[in-house]
DNA sequence: CATGGGTGTGACCGGTCGGTAACTCTTGGC
DNA sequence: GCCAAGAGTTACCGACCGGTCACACCCATG
């Protein structure tokens, strides 16, 4: 009663203004990403995540199983657009890895610059504590095969030491990132893109 | 009844052998901050945390009043130890900045090969999703407190640009000890006194 | 028109959580 | 030896958690 007397095809089309997705797969994943991000992982339930993507529990479950294979899936869909990034990145420059890597910089710190919530994968390695967690896996594939595109961009730049080079603009975005979620956006990951060019410019000299 | 048996006495001399600290209040501190470590802050209950400190819930309220607080005061402690560490290095190379900020480095890559964990505040400003939680002051004020000690040194060592050596070297540790928890000690973190004694070296000339 | 797969609903389970109350026991300082 | 302060014990509260169940429903496909 009450609210449940709006129709089932109203509520659909709601849904569809508030997510942009149909299907309630889809909406799941998107809105528990944002909720887990909002929240943490720990900080939201199953119920909830469910009642905000226009759908209920069962359906959720019926899909992922488990709230830790949702978290995995959450990550496996965020690892996906960060890696579809790095072609965004050839196309702006193609022939050019320098460019393509100073691309980079400058791309991070924008991302820096306007999103307040650090890396979901790398939050969530901090937020989960069981070894053998799905979402484990995922995280640590992705962060490894961002490094090793990093290190080839920084060889294919004619870096001194790709590997060095690569392992810094990691480091650097990695702790920017959560330097931004301890002491805000005026922090040291303010000078994120000076010292990651410095870095950069050290390596393969002035461009 | 049958735990109920040992004396109290005889349980506070286990309670010694094992923590160390004689005292509810400090025990607790001490054995909340291994549990927050291990398990994460939501992870871990206030009753399992009296209990492994060797005392119960009543005892722990009676000191801290609530799981916030007490969050906030492992934090304190942590912070406090972090702290006293510069002394340390400015007693092992007196009246050497430059000596200081290596020391300051190789001190950092020692704790990282060590260490799993990452840095308690960092991880807990990850954790915590609450803009008034009471732990958020201590996080703030504490990496803020690093990072101009950090610069000072920098500034008395004669970088060349202080502020933005003190940034780098602030963004790599911070990235080192995040990045150490998503891919483990084999990862980037692995580079972390190549990186910072480069970015030394860039600033501060040969030695 | 029939059917079956995807979906919605509401109730339920056992467990855990942060926090409180009331009472007893122990101990150190006077 | 007394007494207050600190500590221990037990039970309890309401809320919420992840996960399951049985059942009704809608709608596209045949």
């Amino acid at each position: 009663m009450s609210r449940g007397q709006v129709s089932r095809r109203l509520k659909e089309t709601l849904v569809i203004d508030i997510c942009g997705k149909a299907r309630p797969r889809e909406r799941i994943v998107e809105t528990a990403t944002s909720l887990f991000r909002r929240h943490g992982i720990r900080g939201i339930g199953v119920d909830a995540i469910a009642e905000a993507a226009g759908t209920n529990k069962m359906t959720l479950y019926r899909h992922f199983g488990s709230k830790d294979e949702l978290i995995a899936e959450c990550l496996r869909h965020q690892a996906d657009k960060a890696e579809r990034k790095w072609a965004d990145l050839e196309a702006a420059a193609p022939g050019d890895p320098l460019g393509q890597l100073l691309g980079w910089c400058r791309l991070a710190a924008e991302f820096l610059a306007r999103e307040a919530q650090g890396c979901d994968l790398a939050n969530t390695a901090v937020e989960l504590h069981e070894d053998d967690h799905p979402a484990r896996a995922v995280i640590e594939a992705f962060k490894t095969a961002q490094r090793d595109k990093l290190a080839s961009v920084c060889r294919a730049a004619g870096a001194a030491e790709p590997e060095l080079l690569a392992d810094t603009l990691h480091l650097l975005i990695e702790g920017a990132r959560v330097s931004r979620m301890s002491v805000g956006p005026g922090g040291p990951s303010a000078r994120f893109l000076t010292a990651a060019e410095a870095a950069v410019r050290a390596a393969v000299g002035a461009r």
